[in-house]
DNA sequence: CAACCGCCCTGGGAGC
DNA sequence: TGCTCCCAGGGCGGTT
C-alpha cells in the first residue's frame, strides 16, 4: 500500500516523463473511484502543458498552467510510464497521454484512489489540501510542535500521529514502525507523551521515513515497467505484520491489537 | 471541539 | 481443488 515513501518515489519516477509535456488527452474507463472523476478532465486537460510534478501529503499534484491534477493512489494504486500502443489491462482507469509517445497509466484494483483537479488559483483552499498538517519531513514538524499539540489531546499517540490535520503522510505502518523504535507504546495517551518522548518519536518518524525514500529510490526505479506490479519495495520492517515473532531488539513476542480500526503492532519489551 | 465509527472496494489469504 | 468469508487500507463525513 502506498504510503508517503511510495508517494514520493513515483514522484520522482514519473517527474521526468512528464515535465514540460502537453498532455494530448485524458482517457477515462473507469470513472468510478473514491469520488467520481470528473467528466470534464480531458476537457480541462487538452493541450494543457506540464510545468510542475510535486506532492501534498499522499497527494500528487501535476500541475499545468491553468490547472493541476490531483491523484491519490489510495492502498491499491500505482503510476507508470507505458507506451502509447499499450493495451490497458483491467484495473488501468484512467490514462493520460502525453505528447511525448507515452502514456502515464493510473491502476487502483481497489479504487480507493482518486483523481480530480483544481483550478491552480484555488488549489491551496481545495476541500483535500486546505485542512492538511504538516509535512512529517519539514523543519516545522518538530518536538516543540508535537509537545504543543499532544498536550490536551486523550487520544491514542499512534492515531494522533496518524490524523492528517496535524502531520500527514504518516500512514498505519510506519505509525507502528516508528513508535517501536522510539520506545512509546501506540496506545498512550497522546498527552502523556514526555517531552523526550516527543523529541525521540518526532527524530524517528523521520528516520523511518526518508530510509524508506532512499530505499525507494534505489529499488523502486522502473516506472515504465508494462505488466510488473509496481514494485514497491519491502520494508526493513521492525514490528508490522510481525505478530508471535520475536521482536528484534529485546526478543519479547511482538504483539497485535487493533486502534483506531486499523492494526497495531508493538513490543511491550521496549516500548512504554 | 474531541473522539469514534461507518463507508467506499476488491484481491487474496484463511478456513472449510 | 474449489468455494465462501473476511480482512486490509486512507480519509471523509456523520454521530455521539
Amino acid at each position: 500500500m502506498p504510503e508517503l515513501p511510495e508517494v514520493e518515489t513515483t514522484r520522482c519516477g514519473i517527474e521526468p516523463y512528464l515535465l514540460n509535456q502537453c498532455i494530448r488527452r485524458v482517457a477515462v474507463r473507469q470513472p468510478s473511484l473514491r469520488w467520481p472523476v470528473p467528466q470534464d478532465l480531458d476537457e480541462v486537460f487538452a493541450g494543457e502543458k506540464i510545468l510542475k510534478v510535486s506532492r501534498r501529503a499522499k497527494y500528487l499534484l501535476i500541475e499545468g498552467a491553468s490547472h493541476t491534477l490531483i491523484i491519490h493512489l489510495g492502498m491499491s494504486g500505482s503510476l507508470r510510464i507505458v507506451l502509447n500502443d499499450s493495451e490497458p489491462q483491467k484495473h488501468d482507469h484512467l490514462d493520460i497521454v502525453l505528447s511525448n509517445e507515452r502514456i502515464l497509466r493510473f491502476r487502483d484494483p481497489r479504487r480507493f484512489g482518486c483523481v480530480l483537479y483544481s483550478e491552480n488559483s484555488e488549489l491551496s483552499t481545495h476541500v483535500l489540501l486546505a485542512n492538511l498538517g504538516p509535512e512529517p519531513l519539514d523543519d516545522t514538524f518538530s518536538a516543540d510542535y508535537l509537545f504543543k499539540q499532544t498536550r490536551k489531546r486523550n487520544v491514542a499517540i499512534k492515531n494522533f500521529i496518524m490524523n492528517g490535520n496535524f502531520v500527514v503522510g504518516v500512514g498505519n505502518i510506519y505509525a507502528s514502525e516508528a513508535l517501536h523504535m522510539a520506545g512509546i507504546m501506540p496506545g498512550k495517551a497522546a498527552r502523556r507523551i514526555s517531552r523526550d518522548g516527543c523529541e525521540r518519536l518526532i527524530r524517528e518518524i523521520k528516520t523511518v521515513l526518508t530510509s524508506a525514500i532512499e530505499a525507494g529510490g534505489t529499488t523502486l526505479k522502473d516506472f515504465t515497467n508494462e505488466d510488473g506490479k509496481p514494485g514497491y519495495f519491502s520494508q526493513q520492517l521492525q514490528v508490522y505484520g510481525r505478530s508471535g515473532e520475536p521482536c528484534y531488539r529485546c526478543g519479547d513476542s511482538v504483539r497485535s491489537r487493533v486502534l483506531g480500526q486499523r492494526s497495531t503492532f508493538y513490543c511491550s519489551g521496549c516500548q512504554t
